[in-house]
DNA sequence: GTCGACCCAGAGAGCGCTCTCTGGCTGCCG
DNA sequence: CGGCAGCCAGAGAGCGCTCTCTGGGTCGAC
């Protein structure tokens, strides 16, 4: 019988060390950078490197430094159970969340630090969140929450494990996060309607007990009471693209003439329910969105909107948390960020 | 000066095993439910992890084990140079990334593998995701590719990393791969087209040197010649909305009445441009589109399209890496799926 | 010329786990 | 009642790396 061909082991530091006739630990400060090695020797480590091919093994390097270089990211609260027919899939398909991990992505990746992706739902799931930065296959978790009450930010916080929130949290919490400056992002979009000579302005809100949708609220208010209108007609949506349809529907039978939905997705529906009816947008009623999602772009006439800097927020999220890495004791700080507004038709 | 607090170390086996007056082996044992463990030392252990909350350490394990229980998740060959004002994010925000992703993510979960995810563009990149496999950091590669002529999967096999493809390579390699029958959905497409009546009918292709996208061109072709149709007008695109809307001017100028756009997002490019001209979908021209991505129920009509069951396309993907990972012998394998009509208003 | 200070390479321990191998015990057969 | 097979717990090595600690060598100062 012949023998299995030799294991093609790949190469180790000792190998390097040998070929480059230093020890182990002058290969190791080599690889890593570290100041006071001749240069010869460096030399010679070098070469040995590139004659092996060796790489060195993570698993091995996260068990001494306790640092295993991946983070977590979290989208958590999106409810499988109604959930449409592109299953679990269909908050990842959200251009929003695209957006936001291409921001994470490209700041993390050149600080050699990688994202493994997690959805969180149930209880279990938080569960496994939990253990899996316990367990030390990821040192800090980026947590984007899509549902009001979520327990893992406290979760999190509880376990002192380092996490970043997008959004600010329900309730106070000692963790750091990045948002929006909501309040006024309805604040405009509220003046935006008004210029344009809307008489009758209504909005689409989103889930109502997310902060983030409350505050587009209470800003589109404030700043409609400002130029005098007391009472501005409401109807609550889901951020999602039929919900915003049903929204406009209720909102049109109470014939306003501009309407704000708090996001992108919904304004997509708004339209769609206007053009259903005959309408047109913008000119018998004009729409502005929130987000500036690649689904601004897919509608006609495109949307006006309230743009989020998703990409600089997620960056800010990833180098928040890259700091607490550093510094353990570093004071949680909160991130906010202007909105802008984004002028095409539909407004 | 007072002393830090002693350091929160989290417990190992041996803590357990202490507690539980075992050796650390039973633990291990225990831990990893291997059977021929005494009962009364099982109930032991247990008590003793829920006592020290205990959780295994997963750099230790993977040392030894040389299996980290992550994959890689590659999308490749986004050329970022041409990327619009989403920035790098933009292949995620695409819904059929989504779709992929959410498709993957349950069908990873339940065997508690962990996907991390890379975008792959420079050369660099490229040899990034080399060196993470090589490096131990993964297991395997789940690599989708967005491009003609991509190295990676070349790279990949030399290397012997076991990795598997969404979609066709362009060039026969020794790998596994999941697609879709391309071929059969252009047919479907040009059935839906004739049986409606189309009297002119064209189609927007993708990026040609893409086998996918060729072969929705050949299916669609064939099918159409099969009805006694020889020439069938063409125009190319490149997967975006925007290039969608441009090709389906063209192919308006030649008087058609009927577009198969071989995915969906330039489908509703498609049907903007028509709506712009002032035509009526789909009355004036029909539009079938290829997918059935999220963006499929963002325009009016809704498309009618080609679906691709990616989510199960997804599952069998991670379901031939993970076999591949058992069996190293494995030997490559295609798994082709069907694709449906999905019939809604734009055709 | 001698001693101390300094610099840099190597030796070696140990991170937390798995797994093989050893050895004690039980039980069954002769 | 002795011996052998079988079973299961423990001992211990070792995965590949980092990092402290040691010690040899060089140089400057007295």
């Amino acid at each position: 019988m012949q023998d299995q061909p030799p294991a093609p082991r790949v190469s180790t530091l000792e190998d390097v060390a040998l070929v480059a006739g230093v020890s182990r630990a002058s290969v190791s400060r080599v690889v890593n950078g570290k100041p006071g090695v001749a240069e010869h020797i460096v030399d010679a480590v070098n070469a040995a490197i590139a004659r092996t091919g060796y790489v060195p093994n993570r698993a091995a390097r996260a068990l001494v430094t306790r640092r295993s270089g991946t983070v977590l990211v979290v989208v958590s609260g999106t409810d499988t159970s109604r959930s449409g027919p592109w299953g679990p899939g269909e908050v990842l398909a959200d251009p929003f969340f695209g957006r936001l991990a291409g921001g994470l992505m490209s700041s993390l990746a050149p600080r050699d630090v990688h994202p493994v992706l997690m959805l969180a739902v149930t209880d279990d799931d938080h569960a496994r969140v939990v253990s899996y930065v316990r367990e030390g296959s990821a040192d800090g978790v980026l947590l984007v929450s899509a549902q009001a009450g979520d327990p893992l930010p406290q979760l999190l916080t509880d376990a002192a494990l380092p996490v970043v929130l997008f959004s600010r949290p329900d309730h106070p919490l000692a963790l750091s996060y990045v948002d929006v400056n909501n309040r006024a992002g309805g604040a405009m979009a509220a003046r935006r309607l008004v210029e344009r000579g809307c008489r009758s302005v209504g909005i689409i809100t989103g889930p109502l007990d997310i902060p983030g949708a409350e505050d587009r609220l209470v800003g589109f208010r404030e700043a409609m009471a400002d130029h005098g209108v007391a009472f501005v007609p409401t109807a609550a949506g889901t951020f999602s693209v039929e919900s915003g349809s049903a929204a406009m529907g209720e909102l049109l039978d109470q014939g306003v003439d501009g309407v704000f939905a708090s996001n992108d997705n919904m304004a997509v529906g708004a339209i769609l329910a206007a053009q259903d009816r005959g309408l047109t947008v913008p000119d018998d009623v004009a729409v502005v969105g929130f987000d500036d999602s690649t689904s601004a772009l897919m509608c006609r006439p495109a949307l006006t909107t309230v743009r989020q800097p998703i990409e600089t927020m997620a960056a800010e999220m990833a180098g928040l948390l890259l700091e607490r890495l550093e510094d353990p004791d570093m004071r949680p700080r909160a991130a906010i960020f202007d909105p802008t507004l984004v002028e095409r038709g539909s407004a």
